[in-house]
DNA sequence: AGCGATGTTCGCCG
DNA sequence: TCGGCGAACATCGC
């Protein structure tokens, strides 16, 4: 489920499974997972190095493959983003290849790791530096990132017009929200999906942070061991016509920002509404 | 068998 | 230029 939490997630997995073990060769299995985010030959540029950090911006995480001993000037970065259905999974010496892997690091002590992908929407390339990256596809800030203030929200998206949730699904205004957890943030700060952002008072501004970040930071944690959401989440309740986990109203679905929303037809009502 | 899916991108239209 | 919309990408699972 790769949202913000969940790469994040999947960086604490690369850290702890990859970090500082010497790539002996990489396979490419897959044309299409393979490139277009950067350079394809992954083995040519990254066999011989060992991985020294990682960063994650958004939904994007990069590892930095370093040739010596230190992270250094002379490095390269991979970049994986995990369209819908990608993952990791750490491989010890002679054991097989899950099925759908994509692609596959192969380390000198004979481990591996194994980047998993069945529905083929991830992508996987080498690249000089993350900045590269983030310029290119324009992303706008880490929600996460700690040297943001609480006006992040607000500056990145308070000049649009449109649907708030569409703004805050769109990658160049805000890096790492998803549909699911864009509903999430909503639904526990009383806003309608289709509010116009343009029109948000300053209290929801305040609200929508408030709960973006603790939604956000609820889910890594969650993500990190098998446990489930907190009660009061609309999480584990996207249907059409449940009762809503905090004010007893009905839940209902709409499509926003072109995906499948769910939401609280009692404590999310739109002020006002948007001609169409 | 058909439909929808946690994501991204592109083209068209107003 | 922006925003809304639909389609495409590829494949699986309900």
């Amino acid at each position: 489920m790769p949202e913000l939490p969940e790469v994040e997630n999947y960086r604490r997995f690369f850290e702890r499974h990859a970090l500082d073990r010497a790539v002996a060769s990489v396979a490419c299995r897959d044309r299409l997972v393979v490139g277009t985010l950067g350079r394809a030959d992954l083995d040519r540029a990254v066999a011989g190095r060992a991985f020294r950090s990682t960063r994650r911006h958004g939904k994007y995480l990069f590892a930095e493959a370093a040739a010596g001993s230190r992270r250094g000037t002379d490095s390269v970065w991979v970049v994986f983003h995990f369209g819908m259905t990608g993952f990791f999974e750490s491989l010890s010496a002679g054991e097989p290849d899950p099925p759908y892997t994509r692609v596959l690091f192969r380390f000198r002590d004979a481990g591996a790791l194994a980047f998993v992908c069945p529905r083929r929407f991830g992508r996987v390339a080498w690249i000089r530096r993350p900045e590269d990256l983030i310029a290119s596809k324009r992303l706008g800030p880490d929600p996460l990132d700690p040297a943001l203030d609480s006006g992040m929200l607000r500056r990145a998206l308070g000049t649009r017009r449109g649907a708030i949730k569409a703004h805050l699904l769109d990658q160049t205004a805000l890096a790492g929200v998803g549909n699911l957890y864009a509903d999430e943030a909503l639904f526990q700060s009383g806003i309608h999906p289709r509010a116009s952002a343009a029109t948000l008072r300053a209290s929801e501004w305040r609200r929508l942070e408030r709960a973006l970040d603790r939604v956000l930071r609820t889910a890594v944690r969650t993500a990190e061991a098998p446990r489930r959401f907190p009660r009061g989440w609309l999480f584990e309740r996207r249907r059409a016509g449940e009762p809503c986990p905090r004010c007893g109203g009905r839940l209902a679905s709409a499509i926003v920002g072109g995906r499948t929303t769910f939401f609280c037809s009692r404590h999310q009502r739109l002020r006002r509404r948007l001609k169409r």
